[in-house]
Parts: structure tokens; C-alpha cells; sequence
DNA sequence: ATACAAGCTCAACTTAACTTGAGGTCAACC
DNA sequence: GGTTGACCTCAAGTTAAGTTGAGCTTGTAT
């Protein structure tokens, strides 16, 4: 069989992994574009592939949709992205993860540190400072803000 | 004023930067205890606050409360958890955090190599193969949770 | 003694990220 | 040319992790 060009919902969903309905959703949130046939159907872009593989793996990393709509509108809108544009993106996320992944080391520094070390007082723990981290001025000020 | 070796809810929430609704919702989720006065207030013994310390930490990293919860369940019921006792959490919490590091590392060097590499074949991707255990999941909202 | 802040319960609402279902259309194979 | 499977839309349901609010009780400072 010749090479296919456009992708039907069901194609991308057996090959990303991602349920049907999911695809939908992603559309209706703006992450990925389809145009329709003269019966209505969806066809996808060989490159939807790749933005739903990105943002699988961005949610695993526990980046929510949003945020990566909001960093997919680097792409561009009508043409295939380029090498050059997903470079881009790339830039973007992998800083991201390096900042995450040097909080976890630290999390995971501070539970061996800090749960282990049988001390009472959570106050001082290293491990509430994380939770303070937006408001590390104000001495002794307690704010109920949850981060996130 | 002396010490007071039991806090209330309120107290509980200022020291632990958590609202008094979360504290209620941990407790029916039994992540936490209290036991209550003679007018039906709950009362907390201190070792509350590192409990709670450690339910922020762990979801900061994405571990859901069920999972923090089953992990409590190697804590003891009615004595104040011992050193030792948040030592063996400590180690189990630090293997997972171990391992969901290298699974960052490796998906922020996927994102290098793979995203930015303007490969157009998904297929081959190493990205690709992180989704295939995910594919067949239940309803509802996905958490990032780390597979064993 | 009384005001009023803090607590209590329980139900309903919220957001994210989807899934499920109902009711109807499209297309491809025999 | 019919039936079967893939699609479509839209509404409602689900799970996690809480928050908000109503209506009522407790505890404490003056």
C-alpha cells in the first residue's frame, strides 16, 4: 500500500497509544488541529504524531495541558514545524525538567536528611522551607498559600 | 505558657501551611489522626505535623494520596512513629524518587535526542515506547504515577 | 455572662483530564 | 445494497484533591 498522507482519528489513536476520545479532547483544547473530509471525518497531519507524543511525555513529567498549549504556540499554525521549531520547544521543556529534576534530587536529599533523622522540629526542617519558597522574605511570617 | 502537647486543627493548619478543610479531608482519607475532646473537637499530637510535612513533600513529586497513604501503613497506629520507624518510609520514599529521577533524565535526554532531532519517525522513538504501559488505563484523571 | 472566633458535619461545588453513552452518519467490503 | 465498524456531536459521569457554605456547637476573652 502507498504511504498514506492524512491520519484518521483511529490510525493516530492505534498509534499513539491514546484513546480516541483523548484526541478529541486535545482538539477541543487546542493541542492538536485536524481538517475534516466532505463527510465530516477527521484527518490528521503526519505531525500530530509527534505533538501527541510530547504531550504524553510532558504529562509525565507532571506538566499540565495548559502548559503545554501555552509552550505549543511557539509552533507554527499552518505549517509542518520544522527541525528548527522543535528544537525550540525542546530548549523550553528540557529546561523545565533540569529544574525538576534538581528539586527531586533535593526532595529526595531532604526525606534521607530530614524524615530519617528523627528530629521534632518541623520548623526548622529543610524540608519546610521548600514550601515557603515564594515567600522567603518576611521573617517568620506564615503564609496559607498552597503553591501550585 | 508551657508547651502544649496538643494541637488543634487551626494550629495544625498555621504550622503546616495546609487549610483546616485539608487537614479534615487527610484525616477521612486516613492519612492523619486526631482524637477528640469532650465537645467533639479534634486534637492532634504533634508527630501530625511531620505527617503532614511528608504528604506535601511526597505530592510536590506527584505521588497521589493513596499511594502516601499505603506507604503511612508501615507507620504504627497508636504509638508515635520512632526514628526507625520513619526510617523504612524514608528508604522506600527514596527509591522511588530514585527512580522516577532517572525516568526525568531519561525523557529530558529523549527530548534532546529525539524531539529536537526532527526524525519524523515516532515509531522508532524512545519516547514511544514510555507510553505503551500507559495506554491501558482506567477512566478518570491520570496522575503521574511511577510504574513498579 | 455573653459575644464571637474557632470547630463540627455534611452536601455541593471546582478543576483537570478524560471516559462513557446516546443517537445518528459515513464508508468499505461482500 | 446492506450490514458492520469507524466517525460524529453533545451531554453527563468519573477521579483526585480539595474548597465553600449553611447551620449548629464550643471555648475563651472581656
Amino acid at each position: 500500500m502507498a504511504p498514506v498522507r492524512e491520519l484518521t482519528v483511529g490510525q493516530v489513536a492505534m498509534r499513539s497509544g491514546v484513546a480516541v476520545s483523548a484526541l478529541h479532547f486535545y482538539e477541543a483544547r487546542g493541542l492538536i488541529r485536524s481538517h475534516r473530509t466532505s463527510g465530516n471525518q477527521r484527518r490528521y497531519s503526519r505531525d500530530v504524531l509527534r505533538r501527541v507524543a510530547i504531550i504524553r511525555v510532558a504529562q509525565e513529567v507532571g506538566i499540565s495541558l495548559s502548559e503545554i498549549a501555552r509552550a505549543f504556540q511557539s509552533l507554527p499554525e499552518e505549517r509542518t514545524p520544522t527541525r528548527e521549531d522543535w528544537n525550540l520547544l525542546s530548549t523550553v521543556w528540557r529546561d523545565d525538567l533540569d529544574q525538576k529534576i534538581a528539586q527531586m534530587k533535593k526532595l529526595r536529599d531532604g526525606l534521607t536528611d530530614c524524615i530519617g533523622c528523627g528530629c521534632m522540629s518541623i520548623d526548622k526542617c529543610p524540608l519546610r522551607n521548600k514550601e515557603d519558597r515564594l515567600s522567603a522574605q518576611g521573617s517568620g511570617a506564615r503564609r496559607l498559600v498552597v503553591a501550585r
